[in-house]
DNA sequence: TATTCATATGTAGATAATCGATATATGGAG
DNA sequence: CTCCATATATCGATTATCTACATATGAATA
């Protein structure tokens, strides 16, 4: 999957995980290749320095929280202005691709059978 | 319209724009935005490397023509080897933006009226 | 016990794509 | 003759992703 197509949109898939659910890092990662049925593969390199900037600027809280092994999970959790943001950029990413949708379609054939 | 969105989509635009006629720089901007409805507001800085790289990997070749009034204009046209990396970035645009929908739309409730 | 692997978070530098600014030139309108 | 739309072009800045590397824990395995 080329790189650029994922450019813009990640932030938004990040915000949308968290919509219903609190979620740590890795566990985003491994839902979004599931849930895409492995279109996206979004790397670690990626994503956690999006989460912190995030948190700068107040569209996540974070908390840390043992697992059953032991292991310590950075929670995040979406606030209301996250909330916010996620419709925004939902409604700005709809446009987008209706636009580039109704180019792609120019021109096309529709079978009639 | 964030920037952001754009990227990895122009240059599947720029190529659909030439599937069926020939075009020069400065109409393909007019032209995106006008199909798309002003979300596309392609700059004249963006284009014209892209299109220069176009050339350069053979998907499209270029002649100069005179316009009405005697302006040079620099029409660019779809090689057969650009035909068949439209075909290809149009696939992988469709796939992508379908993974994006799903993810969007989950926990959505629809209305049954 | 030592090693390896999946889990889990993090940072830094490289790469790629877009934008804004700037430059040049022509033709028409005022 | 000045201004604006047309038309092409280049360059540096910005932004977002990736790769690579670093650290650490817990489970499996040799």
């Amino acid at each position: 999957m080329d790189k650029g197509l994922i450019a813009g949109s990640t932030t938004l898939l990040v915000l949308k995980l968290l919509e219903h659910k609190d979620m740590y890092g890795y566990q985003m990662i491994e839902e979004l290749a599931k849930k895409s049925d492995q279109t996206f593969h979004l790397k670690a390199g990626t994503l956690y320095p999006i989460l912190h900037g995030l948190e700068q600027n107040g569209m996540v809280t974070s908390y840390d929280e043992q697992a059953d092994g032991g292991r310590l999970r950075k929670y995040y959790r979406l606030t209301s202005k996250g909330k916010g943001q996620l419709a925004d950029k939902k409604q700005e990413w709809m446009k987008y691709a209706q636009a580039v949708q109704n180019i792609l379609n120019e021109g096309a054939t529709y079978a009639t059978h």
